[in-house]
DNA sequence: ATGAAAGCGCTAACAG
DNA sequence: CTGTTAGCGCTTTCAT
């Protein structure tokens, strides 16, 4: 261990501020400066004040290891993502990805993440996590209908903050975006246009946002009276593959829609792939709508109208949840919600060819 | 800060395993402990596995704050996300980050990540995470040809692994994925079709692999004998819309090209959109060759021929490099390089009609 | 309202 | 080779 790097990457690189320097310069003891930095109430206001200019004065910022030490707490929060899941979490990664990290930053708190490619993979991380205090809680993306990191956590009384619902959210804390908002907006939009006979492609079904999306789906039908037809409606589709097979269902039914949503934006991308396979063009024999993750300049052909969603401050807001929660608030009850944002980018009526 | 959360994800929350109980069921003291877990050689063989397999049974794991607090270092990697960067950098993040992780949890390391809005907010996120000791090194994604990341951390003395290359890379480690010979691969493909006239888009021209890419299409052409029609070759071109903005100039030259390649695959998207609005079909007016990055099912028109990259052996290897480098070995002068995958979809020879 | 002192889990001189 | 001792920077009783 006796190299270059040792003492380079070592210790006492840069002589850092410490307590011990707070409390010379302020004639106070370390442990003095200690409860004012941490707000305790015991010290006056007066003092209070004291130490918190003399810490902006000289920069100082309590050494997190060397406090987690005592408090277990690293102000760290964790994310581990799910690989093994489809491709559609990939586009928004990085917006979510920089929310997250800037809602962390803006508080002095550090992301630590992990990937995990399986179930087991992943309970395994987070207990490894845990036990080494790497993080203090954790955000959990793409909730499921029933959550096994929920079971976990709960279980654990870790605090955790759910990007999505549950089935049973009690003490739990979480964000979503109202995709069963944006699904009967669709619907409406389509209704407005002259279309009757819309179809729908469901997201994943082991997700929350599934079910909430197709009953949205449904209320616009039932707002504008419009028959469900069950040959169109498919389930499950969250790749370009999954969308083009549902979409090919949907098409080669005897009485096919002119319009189809869909709960995902890949499907909607496999939409145009089975439509075009079959002569349909776009915006003219047929609309489709997409929930929309897909960052716009990622698209070759962004559907026609399009819900898209804010990653970037929905990572931010969960952070911050997160952090009152370990800070200890009781949000065990926190649910918040953002609207996905309605884009239209010229869908059309049904074409008069169809004859419905 | 008396409330429930204090207590619950506070301090010995499970009672862990601590050195003290390590030495109380060796008969030994802390510091030999110490020692042996960290292969001091003044440690004698039998104590060292005496110590080893204790730790294996009892599972301690020395805990990273309590080391860092002496020590410095936390075992934890620093992953800096630049993202007013284009698009490109998205797809393959979920796959890079996996392979990172995964380097990093093999070794019991961590991956603490922060995003950067800008160069400002970079350089600053990386002081906080060094004056913090979040991490103790950094991986460098993106190499760009002359990396302010690369001065401040040399300058800093701070270990740091590349992604991608230097101008001037003395005393840097790095890790890349040989463009230069996919782009020559590329061009070699296209000639034994019979293409004769072949289009060139260059990537961003800030980063390393630019300048590189272009030489290996240069190269090849040298070797097939073709000369370079300077109207046939584009620069910067990294989204969609780069792309299609370059393939349209290429195609309406006087003397367009029957094929082309492209240094980024999102360009090579932008090649698509561009041969659709002149009526030309991918695959028999046109070859269309991408250096690939976007994972598989994002695709919605992949480029015929295609050099895909393993984006998450690439971050596991960057992992590994860093992990050692911090470890005290000097790696400062390490090249790693890995291939890209050639993948062929059916690309054809210029078509009948095309008069060159 | 503040100080003194002990200790968190670990490493690192210095002895022997 | 191993034990003794002294911290690292911070928090937290317990006094005062």
């Amino acid at each position: 261990m006796n190299n270059a790097f040792t003492t380079i990457s070592g210790a006492k690189r840069h002589n850092r501020v410490t307590i011990s320097d707070m409390a010379a310069a302020l004639g106070l003891t370390k442990s003095t400066v200690s409860r004012a930095m941490n707000g305790y109430p015991d010290i006056s206001e007066t003092t209070q004040l004291r130490v918190k200019r003399m810490a902006e004065k000289l920069s100082y910022q309590p050494l997190s290891h060397a406090q987690a030490i005592k408090t277990g707490r690293t102000r760290s929060l964790g994310l581990i993502l799910q690989l093994s899941d489809h491709d559609a979490q990939r586009p928004f990664l990085a917006e979510f990805l920089a929310g997250v990290s800037a809602g962390a930053h803006n508080e002095g708190w550090t992301l630590t993440i992990a990937a995990s490619e399986n179930h087991e993979d992943m309970i395994e991380t987070f207990r490894v996590l845990l036990r080494d205090g790497k993080a203090d809680g954790f955000i959990l993306p793409r909730a499921m209908r029933d959550d096994p990191r929920v079971r976990l956590l709960r279980e654990a009384e870790v605090p955790f903050v759910l990007f999505g619902r549950q089935d049973d959210d009690t003490d739990c804390a979480w964000f979503d975006i109202l995709g069963e908002d944006a699904m009967r907006n669709a619907v409406m939009h389509l209704v407005a246009l002259g279309h009757t006979r819309i179809g729908y492609i469901n997201g994943g079904t082991q997700y929350a946002y599934a079910g909430l999306r197709k009953q949205g789906f449904l209320q616009g039908m039932a707002d504008a009276g419009l028959p469900i037809d069950p040959d169109l409606i498919a389930e499950d589709a969250v790749t370009i593959k999954d969308g083009a097979e549902a979409a090919s269902g949907l098409l080669d039914s005897m009485h096919p829609p002119t319009a189809i949503v869909c709960a995902v934006d890949f499907a909607a991308l496999g939409v145009y792939r089975a439509a075009a396979e079959r002569g349909l063009t776009i915006g003219r024999d047929l609309s489709v709508v997409g929930y929309d993750g897909i960052p716009e300049g990622a698209h070759t052909q962004p559907p026609l109208t399009t819900f898209s969603v804010d990653n970037k401050s929905a990572g931010e807001r969960l952070s911050n949840i997160l952090i009152r929660r370990i800070r200890g608030e009781d949000l065990t009850n926190l649910r918040e919600t953002d609207m996905a944002t309605f884009l239209d980018r010229g869908s059309t009526g049904p074409a008069p060819s169809s004859k419905n």
